[in-house]
DNA sequence: GGTGGCACTTTACATCATGTCAAGTGCGTC
DNA sequence: GACGCACTTGACATGATGTAAAGTGCCACC
């Protein structure tokens, strides 16, 4: 909070006259890097493929390409879930966001007749919304090493195998 | 520590006395569960395995049946490694390990010409490591709700056909 | 021109975890 | 009996978060 203030130009009490707390700041900036960043036109692609595979891949590239763009918040907002459940529950509900596009993906694979047999809609969302957590991109781009279009292409590759056949 | 030095029937400060700080506790306490449980028994079937499948799944099987052993220490060794580079470092140790025994079935596989032909040796690594990373595990099991039969059948499964063919 | 409201500042303080320091205690061993 | 050792109690420093109170400067409205 103090280095923030310190970059505003502001004191460390003004920052809380506009954020009650280290956690509403977090969140607002997230909502504010939503609306500036325009989430909802990247996952316009998306939701409007007809065929699930279509699909699958627009949702990876759009929500994979926007993990980048929020990982700093991101990862504040994910070291503090264990200590402030509002931080928690704010969480908790973008993940959730991005379960519904996982789910909806693996809805319109299934709907194609392409979802692997083995796999319930459940399961193949789960799967999906794992391979597509901001920990994965986490570990394979900033520990790993690899680059975005490496991250994009692999994830697509393993998830095409994962959930199609 | 004040919760640790409770249940250990002692006062906070004798807990110092053991430990020279948090991070060191948790080393230790990783280490000792190393020795307990004996990770290194469970990792010889994967190591005495002559065919890289049959090593990938005994691997896997070792240390995905592992994860669960150590999950609340690795927890909190993860969280404090922003801040703590002592706890850092032990942490990067350890997963080095691990990458070690990725690389290794990894290895086996292309040995056999078995490795996809669109992956490095690499870059098989660094997937199978992240599929059998603490947070991948957490992400299914506690965060989904899995089993650890089907966490387990299921990220073999995945690994297969993302590594082989 | 005065006045009130507003954003902000400074200062002080509470809390909580980590960690340090010093003095004392009880117990077994040599 | 003296020493060492593990431990206790109590005090204190630090750094982050958050609360509270009093003061300042400026703008808009009457």
């Amino acid at each position: 909070m103090s280095d923030i203030a310190k970059a505003a130009g502001i004191s460390r009490q003004a920052l809380y006259l506009h954020f009650p707390s280290r956690a509403d700041l977090l969140i607002a900036t997230v909502r504010y890097l939503d609306e500036v960043l325009k989430v909802d036109d990247r996952l316009a692609d998306s939701r409007a493929a007809t065929d699930g595979d279509t699909r699958l891949g627009a949702f990876i590239a759009a929500w994979g390409g926007y993990i980048p763009q929020i990982y700093g918040v991101a990862r504040a907002l994910m070291a503090m879930q264990d200590s402030d459940p509002e931080a928690r529950q704010a969480w908790t509900d973008r993940l959730s966001a991005i379960r519904h596009g996982c789910a909806a993906a693996v809805s319109a694979l299934a709907a194609d007749g392409a979802l692997r047999a083995d796999l319930t809609e459940e399961q193949g969302t789960d799967l999906l919304w794992s391979l597509l957590s901001v920990r994965m991109w986490e570990h394979l781009v900033r520990d790993c090493g690899w680059s975005q279009e490496t991250y994009e292409a692999e994830i697509l590759r393993v998830a095409r195998l994962a959930l199609i056949g």
